[in-house]
DNA sequence: AATCTCCATGTGATATTATAACATCTCGAG
DNA sequence: CTCGAGATGTTATAATATCACATGGAGATT
């Protein structure tokens, strides 16, 4: 599952964000605005977490914590699930990593400047995952939950089907 | 974490949809409308099948594979995982039950009599579980997906927060 | 500088959720 | 009756996640 078994097509196998743009530069800029934000924040952006970021930064696509697990080890850090599952739950509670309930997977946020509230497309063909924003407790659910009495305070919200690149394929 | 160990009040440990309502007979029009549909469809409500449906309708809660699982050894049925997960598999894909993602744990359907994309409202102290319709692919989501091109199949859509009634306990 | 405290990290063990693989059984179609 | 599809049962194992406890490092306090 680590990068290397990628073949020799730029990233027609993990199509990213359903765009093709350059990786690099992206990485970058997010990472830099983490750094910014935790030190602003006085949160600690430590090595293992910051490699967790830049490693599902680079991916661009939703990785299990075993698959992150590998890769930290390779890179030298501890193997043992708490590792990776911890620098995650960190990531996530600061928003800059989102978990996929239905992969139980994890994907880097590709705008942590700001809270917000994500959604998700999934393609159930390539496993690429796309951010997007989403304000269900605005819509009709906020409605029924207010009228339940019910304290909407967090929402997953995931659409699967098929992304734009493997419909092409299956249309050809 | 069967139905003996309920203590004298109704419902108060597992407060179903947020509502009071005669649990019995809630079950039984349920039951009764997945066998019509189950026998006009030619789908086979087998005993194991029509046994979890029926534990989850009892429940009126989200329950784990595993202890479904339990409850069906006692019931006499087989004891091991792919026993609890086929059944819960068919009943998923006929839309008689929904899986909570966020909690991998499953809840019976309350209105299985037509197709539909399922909300649902989770309660973080008592983990109980509201079901509404909801229609994300018809909102700001669905414009997204149409631009990018991807083509949304089912959808996940699960609000976590404070029921009515953890929320009055927590205020007295 | 020594020490204290908080939080992060490392590790071993274990819990929880889910699937693979294969034998057997059952029921309806032919 | 026989055949084939699908349902069930069982063993084994995979994949995901947490607990508990020891160690370590950076800043605050003395």
């Amino acid at each position: 599952m680590t990068s290397d078994s990628r073949p020799a097509p730029v990233d027609s196998p993990a199509p990213l964000g359903f765009r093709k743009h350059d990786h690099d530069v992206c990485v970058e800029q997010v990472l830099a605005i983490a750094e910014a934000r935790c030190a602003r924040e006085s949160l600690r952006l430590t090595p293992v977490r910051r490699k967790v970021l830049e490693l599902l930064l680079q991916e661009h696509r939703a990785l299990g914590a075993y698959a992150i697990l590998d890769m930290l080890r390779e890179a030298g850090f501890g193997s043992q699930p708490p590792v990776a599952y911890r620098a995650l739950d960190f990531l996530a509670k600061h928003g800059f990593v989102h978990k996929i309930e239905r992969l139980n997977a994890f994907v880097a946020c590709v705008h942590p400047e700001e809270a917000h509230s994500p959604a998700f497309m999934i393609c159930r063909l390539c496993d690429a995952v796309a951010e997007t924003r989403s304000a269900p407790a605005k819509g009709a659910l906020g409605t029924v939950a207010r009228e339940a009495g019910f304290q909407i305070e967090r929402t997953v919200v995931e659409a699967e089907g098929v992304c734009p690149a493997c419909a092409d394929q299956a249309a050809s």
